[in-house]
DNA sequence: GGTACCCCCTCACGCGGCGTGAGGTTCAAG
DNA sequence: CTTGAACCTCACGCCGCGTGAGGGGGTACC
């Protein structure tokens, strides 16, 4: 059985690049606490990093690099079926996107240097197209994580039995708020409030309690007629929830 | 004649993607004014952008990837003969080295997805390279300057008779120093520290004020004796001005 | 067993570059 | 002349560490 290695900060820091502030930092937020410490009088010991704990530090940078809050992160790293593969997978679609993104910079960079090197008056449309592929780049690379990004996380917390679940009771629930409508049930009845307190409660599953996400959501849906019927919301359903929740 | 374009900052905004806040910002600190605004009684009017204002915003933002604070975004925008050429070819270079650094990351991220996906153990150095290609990543993108940059943008200032001048003066002001030595001169006479004084200000045009760039090409200087000889600076010549200086 | 040297530790302050309201004004279309 | 969208000016807030200061711990070589 050969004695799993242990890491010092200095020894993380000098192969891989990341501050020795920066674990400091994690580990002060228990984002990333050492497996072990050196045991001492006085002081704390030294930090003593265990391969999981590597593990860790790399699902930690690439969900920083997707763009999430450190809270966020420890978020999902504490979800319960959360799925490191997941991560990977999405930081590679990530860093292929800033590779097209750079691609493009690369062209208009160039494109530019062209224009100037000729001395030729610049127009206004060239600069404006450089200025976006510029901030095309640092927006695929710095930005806060996109919808995507943001669902696919959270998904990644749920077991595939768990995604189901939910998939399959989201049409019975739409089936049985429709049946209230046709009946004419008040919208206002404890009945329809429990079917729409229910419905919240699975969007939010959805969208993972995410505001922004949400919204982004029901703009979709209101913007698009294929998706509703999916789903099976139509306005009229959207009017009856809205005054259930007493809107 | 056509009149020249003006652009607001939605227009701005909506084409590049740079926020409004930023060109609020911009503005505000003094880095970025509009050409123009629109007249009004109460409050300050709509800011109006010329097309020269887009090539500024241009650079800006090109100086601003590279890594340099807007502080010295400004000083480097108002030295005297700056180049815009200059500007767009250090970003492209810069935008080449991303372009190999996320190369390098999708392979890592492959790789690692690849353990994963096979349910293998994954080695400690398997995560380590992948963190360090994150990291690699991230500082060609954010990261502090380089020398290489610093020196670039801050000789782009000058026009190549200044360079010269300069180079032409180097040699002769050493050849002084040494004369000086060999006549036993004092070194803090008033003449001998006059002649470090002028080559302390020489140097400071080379390294354009900047501590750290200065140090570290002092550094180079020490431990590189080939490069010694070809400024004509041994360690007594080093010492001597030292002394001259008063340390 | 000493002891030199480097690495590690714990505070704790600071900050760059905007995001994000709040509350009022201006502009262009109808 | 009236909208409504787009613009304006404050002004507070914040993430994720960088950067000293001041002091203990580990280890390798004598």
């Amino acid at each position: 059985m050969p004695p799993d290695p242990r890491f010092r900060v200095g020894d993380i820091a000098a192969r891989t690049g990341v501050s020795v502030r920066t674990l400091h930092h994690y580990d002060e937020i228990g984002l990333l606490r050492p497996a072990h410490r050196t045991v001492s009088a006085h002081g704390s010991g030294h930090r003593l990093y265990s391969v999981a704990d590597l593990s860790r530090l790399q699902q930690i940078l690439s969900l920083r690099q997707l763009g999430f809050t450190l809270d966020e992160i420890a978020d999902a790293l504490a979800g319960p079926r959360f799925d490191p593969l997941a991560v990977v997978r999405l930081h590679l679609a990530r860093a292929k996107e800033v590779l097209k993104s750079q691609h493009q910079l690369c062209d208009r960079l160039e494109h530019l240097a062209g224009h100037l090197e000729r001395a030729e008056e610049v127009s206004a449309d060239t600069f404006l197209r450089t200025v976006e592929a510029t901030i095309m780049a640092e927006n695929h690379f710095n930005l806060p994580p996109d919808q995507a990004a943001t669902l696919a996380a959270h998904w990644a917390q749920y077991s595939p039995a768990d995604i189901e679940a939910v998939q399959n009771e989201w049409p019975i629930l739409i089936g049985k708020v429709k049946d209230a409508m046709t009946a004419k049930k008040d919208p206002r009845s404890p009945e329809v409030r429990a079917l729409a307190a229910r419905a919240d409660e699975l969007t939010r599953m959805f969208t993972g309690g995410n505001a922004s996400v949400s919204a982004q959501l029901r703009q979709r849906y209101e913007s698009d007629p294929e998706l509703q019927q999916k789903a099976g919301i139509d306005p009229a359903v959207m009017a009856y929830l809205a005054q259930a929740r007493g809107e």
